[in-house]
DNA sequence: GCCGTTTTCGGCCCGACTGTTTTCAGTCG
């Protein structure tokens, strides 16, 4: 099995933390987790990379040396210099250091000062009383350690619609605050990543206003972290954390960019005002102590030579340069796209009727859909049998001749076999417009069969799109284990097509895998899956994940008019 | 360790808050 980004990066993760315990270079342990990052998010495997002799030091943030760690990395499994680094410290020492309150420093002093090596260490120095002999250590750091070793440390990411639902009633609740003039929710949660850690929420407010105190007075606050005049930190009932930031109005736009990060595409701006001897921070961009830009993003962008960069694509992969050329994608929007290639009804496991199906997304401005319900191993969903298909296609034609500007296309999802064979005969997939074809079993297959398998299902001349390629259930299942690069061009190379599933709880392609789809030359379907007519809305969670992965309306085959739509559908 | 409208060497983002200290180090985002 070839080494996964995610094991690279980690591994460079452990190598930065090791080394800033030791007290080496910052730089040099910054170099390590920027190329963390870099890979972490990497739409290609490295592996793949090294073995198509593609120059590793192309990309950001890696150079000539690290681009040769990573190639040994690929070729042995093994990093080096960390093995090294685990000789010289013990390595739970970068378990130590992710504790809240405990950084590098102090880790270093623990380990030098009384020895502690590892949680269990930790525990004992702190029952013992030893811990605030140190110097720096204190009866309140004592607690607070104490407080961070009793309670397990997950760091929880919530799904958009569970942060989006406490994100407005706090919204809501500053917003009644006397003197609070803006609230805005920020970072991961305005990058539309399809999970958020914590919420980032800026607010202006007029002189004397404490909006810090309003957010400490919400309800649903458990508790305080911290609280000062311009950034107050609580955590809610539900355990997300939250960061208030106020800033005066006039510097609105500056402190919108730096609560939106993220914080590599900061730093990436912060650098290119820091060429032209200007200072950039969250209250403006400064020539001096002259503010030269500030009240609005537009203004700050355009101040340092920048086209204005959409939040989704803020991630410092490429996207200051490609603004600095003028040159940024056009991406993808919610007005793009004119119908749905995936839709449910109560033929099979969704609750509407067709015809409401159908009126709801004309309703929607839509000018067709695709009705493709379970097929018959599906038997938990009603899957459909040819005898029932066949009368669902009759019943469309039906409805199709009643409908004026609106086309509802035949369709199913098949569902892919264990063996790569479809749960449907063709006799029957070849009367449908679309085909889309899923696996919902066998997520166990080794990495290499389950690629075989599901290229085999492209290999039938009726599919035309693979829906939620990868089959992860955000935060419940991980992605089964397949090798995606190869999915993409045997994909391309047959004319099908990749579906980016737009349920929340799934958002199936992930970001990246488009971007990486997108790159093999495939073309992508923004669908819903919708189970109910209220289901036709998680498309605009399907758009923001499209726009993390640099997709233009001419990448998705659903902002396609009917007729160019049913030209693509030819195979 | 990376990188170049400031550079192939010498820089590398910037500020808030806590807890400790008695002026600031450490941590965090």
């Amino acid at each position: 099995m070839p080494v996964q980004n995610a094991e690279v990066a980690a591994m460079f993760d452990q190598a930065a933390e090791l080394l800033e315990i030791k007290g080496d270079n910052p730089f040099r342990v910054r170099a390590y987790r920027r190329a963390a990052r870099t890979i972490e998010r990497l739409p290609r495997s490295v592996s793949s990379l090294v073995k198509a002799g593609e120059d590793l030091s192309e990309l950001p943030g890696i150079g000539e040396d690290l681009a040769g760690k990573i190639t040994a990395i690929v070729g042995s499994g093994k990093f080096d210099l960390l093995e090294q680094l685990k000789r010289q410290l013990p390595g739970e020492l970068g378990e130590i250091a992710t504790l809240p309150g405990l950084g590098p420093k102090r880790v270093k002093l623990l380990y030098d000062k009384l020895g502690v090596r590892s949680l269990d260490d930790l525990r004992r120095a702190v029952k013992s009383g030893r811990l605030r002999e140190l110097r720096g250590f204190g009866v309140k750091t004592e607690q607070n350690i104490s407080a961070a070793l009793a309670k397990p440390q997950t760091a929880k990411r919530y799904k958009l619609p569970v942060a989006e639902a406490e994100a407005e009633a706090l919204v809501a609740h500053l917003q009644g605050a006397k003197g609070v003039e803006r609230v805005v929710v920020a970072g991961s949660y305005r990058r539309r990543r399809d999970t958020v850690g914590d919420l980032d929420i800026l607010v202006t407010a007029r002189a004397g206003a404490d909006p810090g105190d309003r957010l400490a007075a919400y309800d649903n606050v458990a508790s305080v972290l911290a609280h000062g005049p311009a950034r107050t930190t609580v955590v809610l009932r539900s355990g997300i954390q939250v960061d208030l930031r106020a800033v005066p109005e006039a510097s609105y736009g500056a402190a919108l960019m730096y609560f939106t990060g993220s914080k590599a595409h900061n730093v990436a701006l912060r650098g290119l005002a820091n060429a032209r001897g200007w200072k950039l921070n969250e209250y403006g961009l400064f020539d001096g102590r002259e503010r030269i830009a500030g009240r609005t993003e537009e203004e700050v962008y355009k101040k340092l030579g920048l086209a204005v960069v959409p939040p989704e694509l803020r991630e410092d992969r490429g996207e200051v340069a490609l603004a600095k050329a003028g040159r940024l994608p056009e991406l993808v929007s919610l007005a793009d796209i004119r119908g749905d290639l995936h839709v449910h009804t109560d033929w099979s496991d969704g609750t509407a009727p067709l015809a409401e199906m159908a009126a709801a997304a004309k309703a929607r401005g839509y000018g067709y859909i695709a009705i493709t319900d379970h097929s018959r191993r599906v038997t938990v969903a009603h899957g459909l049998d040819p005898g029932r298909l066949s009368r669902q296609i009759d019943q469309i034609d039906r409805l199709n001749a009643k409908l004026e500007d609106f086309t509802v296309l035949k369709g199913v999802e098949v569902d892919i076999l264990a063996d790569g064979s479809l749960d449907l005969p063709d006799s029957i997939l070849s009367r449908l417009d679309l085909v889309v074809a899923a696996v919902h079993s066998k997520f166990d297959l080794s990495r290499m069969a389950q690629t075989e398998r599901i290229i085999r299902a492209l290999d039938n001349r009726n599919v035309s799109i693979l829906a939620h390629p990868t089959g992860r259930l955000i935060e419940e299942r991980e992605p089964y284990a397949v090798d995606l690069e190869k999915i993409f061009a045997a994909a391309q190379q047959r004319g099908c097509y990749l579906e980016l599933n737009s349920d929340p709880d799934r958002l199936d392609l992930a970001d990246i895998n488009v971007q990486a789809a997108k790159a093999a030359g495939a073309k992508v379907a923004i669908s819903t899956d919708a189970h109910s007519v209220a289901g036709f809305a998680n498309i605009r969670f399907g758009i923001d994940q499209a726009r993390r992965g640099w997709l233009e309306a001419a990448d998705v085959i659903n902002t396609r008019p009917l007729a160019k739509l049913k030209q693509l559908l030819k195979r």
